[in-house]
DNA sequence: AATGAATGAGTTTTCATTCAT
DNA sequence: AATGAATGAAAACTCATTCAT
């Protein structure tokens, strides 16, 4: 007879336990969706018990929401402010391209996560836009401001409502979402390269 | 004890239950994704028996399949062609008005499932991809194609990749899908009215 | 639009009907049993709604009833009577053949019907027995006794007990219903060759 | 209003719950055959809830095969070795009569279980067939044959084919299976007495 | 902290049977 | 007699969650 694998009781500390379920979670969930994802697999992959899992966190919902937050911190990455430096254009210019590149499997997992299941995290979404998002926003909007106040930049509509500019790059990511990979992934790079054609086209313009 | 209802038995057509059913089921799906939707809700959102349900239709997938097939045909209305007419320019801003015009309720509720679901019925997808999305695509460039060689609009990079127009519409819509109403109304319209001011600037440029 | 395929509400007399269904289910309850037989395939097999079904039968159990009824009327035409001739031996032998060669498929399948299913209509199988099994083993008893005062057959414990003869035909059909198709046909034929000498060599004893 | 019955969780261990459930399962597979046996009343038989039945076995299925296969370990014991002996006439005599003591109740279900819903693991079957049945006969014969070599037994059609003689105690177990105990246990005996009887005059004879 | 065993409440689906026409 | 539409009751199975150790 073989030994029996000898299955160890491991004893870890809190911290190392709830980042392991969350880490499990995060594949599960952006993989199958919240209700799709369940308890079993998330504990399976996390290397734990079901019943271990609910020490950690108080249920489903709980671990969810704990990812989102923690997903949700660095507000997707994507509103962040670009680097000023001596042109202001090529600047603008790496910071757009900054944003196609990010466009990872993971990012757009997420994205898809996030359209999908936020309506179950109803204030934390709140607390992320009014906290995370919106002032990301302003502080990217009065950085434009400035610039445009110091003639770095030209006032254009664009300079008025910076954040119209991630709408191609959630275009590309949409398309991710729903179309073909090969579809999609042209559909990116169309995108992209009009979107750097306009962005020139009007720092430009008289 | 009160008198039994005596519940009276509704005999109609197959085509009236079919309807009833997939308009129940949107509204489920919808509110609640495919997963969350559940067969006795959306039959008693109909008005029937579960057993009945399942006499028109043979499982919950084909529900969903034959509501998106539905809702597909007329591309989600997005691509369609601007109505060409004396001032192009003014077509084109009626154009991209009207988009955000179609921005309904239910066409957001259609967009979400769009997203989170689409991986349900991929061969739809693709069928839908390339026999409504892209052609129409094609086509609406082969008009923009034509005004530009008409001289009734400028070259310009939008002009080259005119599907790239949609892209502040489908911004607004995500918006509506995370953010809190008020928030997602007021991107709506400022987005919409950077659109306007961009595109004009943009038609009108050297 | 082609023709819709017109189908005709076709009138039948009672008889026709009653007939068809008992086909139908004949066939259906032999490939699957009486649970797994639904009325459905029943009625489509029979070319009726399945509400017209139940114009004819009051339930599942009465067609299956009436069903074995019709089958068992001729007991199995297992324990039919040797017909008599010159030598008795060679009748019995004829006869033994016989019951070996009606060892159809169709056959088995009732066997197999019988055994699996006739919990379900006791007072049935209790006539049966009564009124046809047990009067057609005491017949052919009778005859068998006949034969031996008359020195036609010589007196041995099987002429005592008559039905014993069918053992191994039984033998032969259970291994056809248990076993794989090769096996059982091996079987089949060494258990028929076997019992074929066994009783010459009984009947040639001393 | 009573107070609750305060319904204590009962913990046993894997082995435990699973021969529970077995059992529960084979007398309710008996009784009513695969697919009218419900998993609730397995679950409630067994005393545990559908769902922990679920915990130890995957499906039906699995249960079911769990069970024959448990169950087709000894070959139903019925094709096993006369034990030798200073008389193998008294040997051959005490273990037909084995047989027919064999033939409990429970046997008798099992082999109508055997008849009824083979074809739902008919791997199983074909393996038991090769593995168990066969090999079964197959060493029986040998021993068979070494005593016909050794002049213990004299050669006959049966000592040729020596399964064949299990053919009356199978056909015994049948009436039980078909007709009211009374007339089931008549045949028996008396099928048993012309057996015995029977395989005497054939060893006697010259 | 950890876990194997246990379960209630739900899910989708099936089917014999009945109703209205 | 015939049928399309309708349904109650039950089936197998799942899963988040809890209990006992």
């Amino acid at each position: 007879m073989m030994d029996v694998p000898a299955k160890k009781r491991v004893r870890l500390s809190t911290e190392v336990r709830r980042q392991q379920i969350l880490d499990a979670a995060l594949t599960e969930f952006t993989a199958l969706g919240f209700n799709a994802a369940s308890i079993s697999k998330i504990a399976a992959r996390a290397g734990m018990s079901k019943a271990n899992l609910y020490v950690h966190f108080a249920n489903k919902d709980e671990i969810f929401e704990t990812l989102l937050k923690d997903v949700l911190q660095p507000a997707l990455g994507a509103w962040q402010l670009p680097p000023a430096g001596a042109s202001v254009e090529h600047a603008l210019d790496a910071y757009i391209d900054h944003q196609y590149e990010q466009m990872t499997p993971q990012m757009v997992s997420i994205m898809k996560l996030l359209i999908s299941e936020s309506h179950r995290v109803p204030e934390l979404i709140r607390r992320w836009q009014d906290e995370t998002v919106l002032p990301a926003h302003r502080e990217q909007q009065a950085r434009i401001d400035q610039y445009v106040a110091d003639g770095a930049l030209q006032k254009t509509p664009l300079t008025d409502n910076f954040s119209f500019i991630m709408a191609p790059v959630l275009y590309a990511v949409i398309c991710k979402l729903i179309f073909t990979p090969e579809v999609a992934e042209t559909e990116r790079q169309k995108t992209r390269a009009t979107h750097r054609q306009l962005i020139r086209l009007l720092l430009k313009a008289p």
